[in-house]
DNA sequence: ATTGGTCAAGTGGTCCGACCAATTGTGCGA
DNA sequence: TCGCACAATTGGTCGGACCACTTGACCAAT
């Protein structure tokens, strides 16, 4: 049964999508403003109340910022960040610190419980990371999927939910423009043979070297923070 | 400038702040019927357009659910909670185990490091718990405040945060019905012999004894749950 | 030339009334 | 008793109207 008709949408979902989507795109860029709603209503051949209504589901998901006699504005990114859910003020230090807590802790368990599935899966994620920092690409992604596969392995997911909550923490202010500078060849290499550690530890089935690694690898990219932050200074 | 007139906020949020709040007075019970858009309207004394804009609003928000040609429903907390962020499926038992570690460590560095404020915060906090625990009064808010005064006392708003984030998973589906039982005055008890170990340890500055505690009164809370899970089945 | 105020165009805010479409309950008929 | 059709209810969409606020241009006084 897959003619199953496509399940009618409201309209201003599918309005809000659209403009959604034409935002992402580039259409229009943080800070533009999108054209009058009577416009839009034309443009998109439906009415303004639906246009509006759309308007104000983009608003409280946090796209859009409306002003009155003014015009609609695309919401700056970074702005939208802050509204989204938990955004502590924490540090790159302090985040550091406790996912050495955290993530030595998942080591640990992972060494202990992983099952031969989520060894595999690790592997594959520390290949990746091998792989993409080889080709001089932005290992971020990699990275939180390696950390993120090693947390899942502890079966546990209260610590990966944890995990989570504190990689999310990146986006905060002071973060990103250490970020930036860590992508060099000579950092990357570093971290790959840290991450070489983290999981020759797991695969041998050693909790201790496990948590140990995991924490020296936490301990040296805090050091490499301190670095760019004492030179960026 | 104190004369500062109130900023004119849209009709439809203080329409949908009112709905919101009809809802969490229990006005309108999860899975309810609200009355219909005409009605609403006339009762608020505003239009139906402004209505339906609010009631968009609150939708998106995940509050309130419409159906088609049948009414418009308040959502079950139950679903609402997994339109809502993170909203992992820590289970109880890992969501302690995962609290141990962690607050466990909180445990010691609020011996190590808390300044006299912090500790007075958390003699108060703990004051409250014993008070309402007394007055057989539901200690839950009192103790999410205290575990929250000792992690604040880490100095690590990484740790707060995850911290934060592990306790709201207790409104999850099994959660729930494991709360209402450890309500009794006995559990309260010792809960609080539990906490004052752990007052103790912080104010006399130590660490070890500190996470000893904090860990203890985990391992005890889990415990408690198992009797309560295996009696309820 | 600069400053200040006025005013008009543009834009979102709100409202009304109407009609359409889906749902649901009811009552009639087989 | 069962099943179907009808009608009331309810949300969905629309077009138009008027109001309030913002903005920028224009003009007058300094």
């Amino acid at each position: 049964m897959p003619l199953q008709t496509v399940e009618p949408r409201r309209l201003y979902r599918k309005i809000a999508d659209q403009i959604s989507v034409l935002i992402s795109a580039g259409e229009y860029a943080p800070g533009a403003r999108l054209p009058p709603e009577r416009d839009l209503a034309k443009q998109l051949g439906v009415s303004r109340p639906s246009v509006r209504e759309a308007l104000i589901a983009l608003e409280v998901e946090g796209l859009l910022d409306v002003r009155v006699g003014s015009g609609i504005y695309v919401t700056d990114p970074a702005k939208r960040r802050q509204r989204n859910a938990l955004q502590g003020d924490a540090g790159p230090f302090e985040v550091i610190s406790a996912r050495a807590l955290i993530e030595g802790e998942c080591a640990a368990l992972a060494a202990k419980a992983a099952s031969p599935a989520q060894l595999d899966a690790i592997r594959e994620a520390h290949d990746r990371v091998v792989r993409e920092s080889r080709h001089d690409h932005n290992p971020l992604v990699a990275d939180r999927l390696f950390h993120l596969r090693i947390a899942e392995a502890s079966c546990n997911s209260a610590l990966v939910l944890a995990m989570q909550t504190l990689w999310d923490q990146r986006m905060g202010p002071l973060y990103r423009s250490l970020e930036r500078k860590l992508e060099h060849p000579k950092m990357a290499a570093e971290t790959v043979r840290e991450h070489e550690a983290i999981v020759s530890a797991i695969m041998r089935r050693d909790p201790r070297a496990a948590r140990g690694a995991m924490r020296r690898h936490m301990t040296q990219t805090h050091n490499r923070y301190i670095k760019e932050w004492t030179a960026g200074k």
